[in-house]
DNA sequence: TACAGTGTTCGATGAGCATCGACCATAGCA
DNA sequence: TGCTATGGTCGATGCTCATCGAACACTGTA
């Protein structure tokens, strides 16, 4: 049985542990992935519409982090998954965690150390 | 030079980018850090009066991350050198991610995975 | 049915970092 | 002048994780 014909498998941010927070939040791909996804509205977005710099393995990984960490929701239409963003039930687990992250100035992920 | 002649390297937490701090807290050992300088008046613990579960290199490479990092800062004292935590002052730089890392009930670091 | 689009899974690889032991430097004291 | 306590530095090591290509699964459509 594959993941698209069962359904997802979620995590609650009730259930995340600090540490685990920490270390979904710590990637910038997945910062990025969270900011694209807090400027769009809920179901709007499939994991292949975001602007990212790796490739579709590596991107499928990430969202399954933000996935297991209970930052995200997915939701399988047609051969595309949509994602939602869990900003409130987040914020009550982890208060002004996610604020840091979407603050942030959306930053170059392709220029890792501008080292001339 | 030695790095107890010379004054001591800080960061003010105004320089410090959300991954950098990101990084500095997602370690469980400067967590335990932090939380136990919290439960400490200024300028009352030395490097060595912490609980860790790790020799004194380690120890001492974490204490220069959390300077490095804004998070504390350092003064020297006889052959000790006492810490303060810089909680306003990242406080106002990152809102809300100090009060979580302090809020964080403390982990036993000794136990890593608990499978039997 | 064949094909294109979307996404997952698997195994391998590489880089970064926490950790350690050994050694060195300084301060304070007998 | 030794001796001890505190702490930093250095080089090596080992593990974790982000990353990738290749193969596979499912959906929708021509």
């Amino acid at each position: 049985m594959s993941a698209r014909t069962r359904s997802l498998t979620h995590t609650h941010p009730t259930e995340v542990s600090l540490q685990d927070a920490l270390d979904a939040v710590g990637d910038p791909v997945r910062r990025a992935i969270l900011r694209e996804l807090a400027g769009s509205a809920d179901w709007t977005r499939a994991c292949g519409t975001f602007d990212l710099p790796v490739t579709k393995a590596t991107r499928s990984h990430h969202f399954a982090v933000l996935r297991s960490t209970g930052l995200i929701e997915q939701r399988d239409e047609g051969s595309r998954r949509l994602n939602r963003l869990r900003r409130p039930e987040f914020d009550r687990r982890f208060p002004g965690l996610l604020d840091l992250v979407l603050a942030e100035p959306a930053t170059d992920l392709c220029l890792g150390d501008p080292t001339p």
